[in-house]
DNA sequence: CTTCGCTATGAACAACGTTCACAAAGGCAC
DNA sequence: GTGCCTTTGTGAACGTTGTTCATAGCGAAG
């Protein structure tokens, strides 16, 4: 049984390597002569262990959604200091994860764009492990949205929570980019919390939401 | 002066097919050889008229910023009907222009992407033709924003639009991705409204707003 | 009509992902 | 341990990229 661990080791030390390109060079940085220059195989080798550089990417990728977990999950018991009540206290929470999504996106830039960059070829269609960490992730939006809408039924929510990601992900996406011109880190605190706490405000506003 | 005629002769063919193209096959299939034989030219023939493909990829750009704004100034004339009065009125023109952003995006999905899927080379930046395009198309959500808050400085009214525009676009963007499932037009159009009428009706609460 | 300069040409180059014929090495039966 | 077969590693080779280059060819000026 040496033969499949030596496979294994090969698999690891390559997606280690993919991912220190990705952090360093982006996405477009993960070239197949490279990794096995930095991994000491053949490029060829390569391909006895994965399919595609899809698969590594997927891997990478794989890691960075570990990563932003992490942080989510210490965002979430943030709010240990002010005990606010209800709905401040939901809508606190949601701005937390909003504000730690950003500072994750701005610290580790390249390997979060990585996760919306890589588009896979044509005919195939996502792992379904890569689809459940997605939703996982999503996950950590929901919670709080429930405490903030309790009589709203849960595929509904499910459609919000994914609708509040995009919006503030778009915020996060086009203000790090450097076209139009990069705008600072605290400014987008600045106007993701406003939003997020607009979008909120905005919901709760009795009447007025056309929902 | 017949040689610099032909040159923009064949500039504009060159440029139709890289928009062919697109519309077609996306960013990525913009591939030198098919121009070339589209157009009806040799490979190196195109490096007379242009410095990259890079260039052909902001002229199809442009050409679709240019469908774009003629689509959002027809949305802009769409509220005859209902003669809503101040807040409302402006409110309408705003959830106006973010629903015909996005069904231009549905329409013309390949060509809308490229705009943002385009990245240059690390060194050069954009031409500045090029960003004032982008900035014009700014100015048409900062135009019912000053009705909405005729108070607010006018750099931060920029950054207001920057931010709204930047949330329905993430909204537009991850709602017509294939990953994580695409959600309806229809769906969209809800989502939408939702959150750019609950971020104008947050903003617009009382000193709940965190400015 | 000749000549000079620009332009069109497609072969050539470098870099990429992926494959392949072949060499090397492993593991297993005896 | 020896022999054989499968499995794996190798780097050259293939097919596509974008871009460049020597050269052939054509247009316009004298």
């Amino acid at each position: 049984m040496k033969a499949a661990e030596r496979k294994q080791n090969l698999k690891i030390t390559l997606i280690a390597a993919a991912e220190r390109a990705v952090a360093a060079r982006g996405l477009a940085g993960l070239k197949a002569r490279n990794l096995a220059a930095e991994a000491g195989c053949a490029v060829g080798a390569i391909y006895n262990v994965v399919d595609d550089l899809d698969d590594l990417a997927l891997a990478v990728n794989s890691r960075t959604h570990a990563a932003l977990e992490e942080v989510l999950t210490a965002a979430t018991g943030l709010d240990q200091a002010k005990p606010a009540a209800g709905a401040e206290r939901a809508m606190g929470r949601i701005i937390h994860l909003a504000v730690a999504y950003l500072d994750f996106a701005a610290a580790n830039t390249l390997r979060w764009r990585a996760l919306f960059e890589h588009r896979l070829p044509e005919g195939k269609p996502m792992p379904g492990w890569y689809l459940g960490e997605q939703i996982r992730l999503f996950g950590y939006i929901e919670l709080p949205l429930r405490d903030l809408l309790p009589s709203m039924p849960p595929e509904q929510r499910a459609m919000l929570a994914r609708t509040m990601f995009s919006a503030a992900h778009g915020i996060i996406t086009l203000g790090l980019e450097e076209k139009l011109g990069a705008v600072s880190v605290e400014e987008l605190r600045n106007q993701t919390t406003l939003v997020v706490s607009a979008i909120v405000i905005g919901l709760l506003a009795p009447g007025k939401a056309v929902l």
